[in-house]
RNA sequence: CGCGGGGUGGAGCAGUUCGGUAGCUCGCCGGGCUCAUAACCCGGAGGUCGUAGGUUCAAAUCCUGCCCCCGCAA
């Protein structure tokens, strides 16, 4: 069985360098074109360019699938195609240009969390579990027939950096049990449930606004929210007009602190202690600030910020 | 030339406007107090102030070039 493989980010490109050491051929390999990065808008190929480049599979760069791009699929003479965070629709004609079709390796128990960005936001909403989905591509978004769900436990202090390397090994795992079934003839997908389809939250692609804290929220939502969005596109606030990135953080519980000590602070306002930060949240309760980065400077553990922090600056949140 | 912030002992910062050889909060080393400690007290080491050059009696501070780091935007 002959493969083309199409993705983007790193995690699809250790996912290629698994395929391409597997029984399958990888024929050819599709991924967006090389992309401006950085402050110095170094045009840069895709992670997954750079897998194929080394691995000596040819590649064909384009950000749709259109006529063109369509005949070179069909050129290479593969019979199946497997996706991995390519970050583009395949329309109807695009499905139809590989004779088994294409296969899709999502990041989250479908079908719950369809789109863009599964694990960050699983991580968000405070899930408990999450897992990886293969699935049969159809036109919709994410809402082919299921071939093969592995789920897992999403650990209480985890971030996106750290559930999307098990997510990709998971996925790794569920491709090699079942590609085989597949090339011979022996899948048998499930459809989604409509209804749920309907019912359950999408994963929408995450905006700057996304990641603005919102200290009004409980300090537990906003610990899951500055967890989901580590690394990209990270949580943020401001302070004294400019940009402040919070890493990560931990709420003290769902405790109304406030109410217990008496000492009510200002929704947002900075609390230091000897050795730790805690911002107020709403309802009276705390975040525990613990690795930040104000505009302009790298990442430093909270205690160090504080540390210079002059006495008169003013240190609320807005 | 997209906009902006920054490079000062191991860490985070102040000092740069109005030039005069370096300060704060920590850390580290040694000693003391204490049942004990992230607490307190005493003492100590550690800095060519990113780099090259210029102005000056004198530059972390003024001028010029270069390197590096970071936020926003893409």
């Amino acid at each position: 069985m002959k493969i083309v493989f199409a993705g983007t980010p790193a995690n699809a490109a250790q996912t290629l360098r698994a395929l391409a050491g597997s029984a399958f051929e990888v024929v050819a390999v599709l991924t967006r074109t090389d992309a401006p990065v950085g402050r110095k808008k170094i045009l840069t190929p895709s992670p997954v360019a750079e897998a194929a480049a080394e691995l000596g599979i040819p590649i064909i760069k384009a950000n749709r699938v259109d006529a063109e791009v369509r005949g070179e699929i069909e050129a290479t003479g593969a019979d199946l195609g497997v996706i991995v965070a390519y970050g583009a629709l395949l329309d109807q004609a695009a499905l139809d240009s590989l004779p088994m079709g294409w296969i899709n390796l999502h990041y989250s128990m479908l079908p719950k969390w369809r789109g863009a960005a599964p694990v960050q936001r699983a991580i968000m909403a405070g899930d408990r579990e999450t897992g990886v989905t293969l699935f049969q591509l159809d036109k919709g978004m994410d809402t082919g027939p299921i071939h093969l769900q592995i789920p897992t436990v999403i650990e209480p202090t985890e971030t996106t950096a750290d559930l999307l390397p098990r997510l990709t090994e998971l996925g790794i795992t569920g491709l090699a049990e079942l590609l085989p079934r597949v090339a011979a003839g022996m899948a048998n997908p499930k459809p989604q449930d409509p209804e749920l389809l309907k019912s359950l939250p999408t994963a929408d692609k995450l905006t700057r606004k996304d990641a603005r804290i919102d200290w009004q929220e409980n300090a537990v939502e906003i610990e899951n929210q500055i967890r989901g969005l580590n690394p990209e596109p990270m949580a943020w606030t401001t302070l004294e007009d400019e940009t402040f990135r919070i890493l990560e953080a931990r709420a003290l519980g769902a405790t109304d602190w406030q109410s217990l000590s008496g000492d009510a602070l200002e929704i947002g306002a900075l609390k230091i202690e000897s050795a730790r930060t805690f911002v107020s949240c709403g309802n009276g309760t705390l975040l525990e600030l613990k690795l930040v980065q104000p505009a302009g400077k790298k990442p430093m553990s909270s205690i160090d910020w504080a540390r210079g922090l002059t006495a008169g600056k003013r240190v609320i949140y807005v």
